[in-house]
DNA sequence: CCGTTGGTTGGAAACGTTTCCAATTCCTGT
DNA sequence: ACAGGAATTGGAAACGTTTCCAACCAACGG
């Protein structure tokens, strides 16, 4: 079925049927009531197809969210997806893995189809550099910095990472905590663990400590298998840490787990802060106090910034949104000795 | 740039480019060849639209998750996408939570895209019951027995929900535990809520117990929250259970909190079974015993289901997955006293 | 040398829309 | 009653493919 049969069927042409479906102005009211009626009564959808050929409109946008297993980033896709539907855009997400082949080719892949737009979950942007300077659909990236990585074609939202671990160190320090553990982050995960281990290290350089890599910090992936892992491995290396500064909440909860099994408790033998106030840290026991960033606020200004760009063609811009510690049960102070 | 533009500048006419890009027969070597090259030079993509607009071949398969926050699905939804992506499908994703309109709306929409195909993860499928019959479009239930539901036209993909939750009480009540409570499902979350209610239900009722749903059983929605305020509300009532059965691993999850909470320890005062395995069971102090389904597993034998469907058009079946019912650390055997 | 066969090839038609332009109708003020 | 403008309308062209059919060519057997 066809434009062609609503028109005939309701004695219009094929014009006035289109106008009238795009919901446009110069139509009279008996027209549009009329050809409304005759769609109702055979049932009627638009080719989609037929439709974006001519309007040279195209496939939905595309996420990527990089890093299978990062509960972080279901929380975004959530919202993000509402978003983006209200204004009535479809998302076609495509899960990754850290793998640099495979993301280039599911990136190809994709751009082929020339999406409206593209949204990029976390990831590892540097080895794109060349690539990304290119790319002219409206993009954004949520939790990474576009501007830092030097991509000025690039939308992005993020909070302050660096800040955030800065001030989540920060609280272990002002405990009186000063062997402190690092784990998280890694290659496959970009710029995100390098900004937070970047502040993690402020906050020990103001506190005249400084960041012993090889000892005192352990990468992983953003899973909780990595967080276990990691965390056995540093402290069976660094017996003496009181406290651990994981990455990421997922990270934080296989690192919980990790210390328990030592036979640790925490927070009375090692305090714990996590990083970005997933259910995680809300209700595992202990409750573990990390730093919040609001998925939905994130996933809803990047539907801002995109939606945006579709529309008026704003340019990029970074978005800063805030961040905020949340104290639970898991850091306990510590009495400073005298020296 | 057109195919034109690749036929001219390859000295071919369109209809010959056009069985290149289709891997067609009757193009000479040369000719290929020669249209390949010219191709690669000018990074030509086909336009998908027009492509599909002619082979009426349709949309990306569109895939609902029902539940959002269930971890479970989240486990579900990135090997299902890569099974798909295999293929050279895309999926389109929409969350939703429970609202039946929401949900018709959010299927409407997109069946007036006529996707290729559907999945639906988890929901309520019930009151669906009327237009679900009258789909065509291939389509599989990840999650729930379309047999069972009466959908002859739909496939799916479940493990054993019944013997799977009676397994669950069973072990429990061999480990001499008499009073359990149940929390977890709702109208919301539809027939798995319901199939493992029957089957834990079941399992008592072996014992020569009888469920009582007044006082020993709290619905709720999937996710940690509503595990964590039913079993608050479970407990104020019910303050004599030793066991709790939660309906799914994030409901355990927000239980394990609320037996906390309450300064109950686990599995010394209470001991708690449950479902999905998920990280969350698997790293949460203490582990936590529960049914494994394996959500890769499932991932790809929906894929399967819906590519045999695309591509040969084989008929709707309905498949079981083995579970596992995973020992860990969250049951205590208690002593029966002699009555 | 010619009719036949089978593999190549070109090009027109069709897919279902939107958009543009010209044509028509309807008002309005005089 | 009529000119002039605005609102409405119809229909052709275009979007970028695939597909079908006719045409071509080379080889081959008689």
């Amino acid at each position: 079925m066809d434009i062609r049969d609503i028109a005939a069927k309701s004695g219009y042409g094929v014009g006035t049927v289109s106008r009238v479906i795009n919901d446009q102005p110069n139509v009279s009211d008996r027209a549009r009531e009329r050809i409304l009626a005759v769609m109702a009564e055979l049932g009627y959808e638009p080719n989609s197809n037929a439709r974006y050929l001519k309007m040279r409109s195209q496939t939905p946008v595309a996420v990527f969210v990089m890093g299978v297993g990062n509960r972080m980033f279901d929380d975004i896709l959530g919202p993000l997806q509402a978003a983006l539907a209200r204004e009535d855009e479809q998302i076609v997400v495509t899960y990754l893995n850290g793998d640099i082949d495979e993301v280039r080719a599911a990136i190809d892949y994709q751009q082929a189809r020339h999406p409206k737009g593209m949204v990029f979950l976390g990831g590892e942007l540097e080895s794109f550099r060349a690539s990304f300077h290119e790319i002219e659909t409206p993009s954004v990236l949520v939790t990474a910095d576009a501007s830092q990585l030097g991509f000025a074609n690039l939308s992005s939202v993020t909070i302050d990472n660096v800040a955030a671990a800065r001030s989540a160190v920060g609280h272990l320090l002002e405990r009186g905590h000063r062997r402190i553990g690092i784990v998280g982050g890694n290659r496959a995960s970009g710029q995100i663990g390098e900004l937070r281990l970047r502040g993690a290290e402020q906050a020990l350089r103001e506190h005249g400590i400084e960041l012993d890599y090889e000892r005192d910090f352990e990468p992983c992936d953003f899973i909780e298998v990595g967080g276990y892992e990691a965390t056995s491995r540093l402290l069976e290396r660094a017996g003496d840490l009181t406290a651990v500064f994981a990455l990421g909440d997922v990270v934080a909860f296989g690192a919980l787990r990790a210390i328990v099994d030592r036979g640790l408790s925490v927070p009375g033998d090692v305090s714990l802060v996590g990083f970005d106030d997933t259910a995680f840290s809300q209700y595992s026991v202990p409750r573990i106090t990390t730093i919040r960033q609001d998925a939905a606020r994130l996933a809803e200004r990047a539907a801002q910034l995109l939606l945006g760009a579709l529309r008026d063609g704003s340019s990029a811009t970074h978005e800063l949104v805030d961040f905020e510690l949340v104290e639970r049960e898991s850091v306990r102070s510590r009495v400073l000795l005298a020296k």
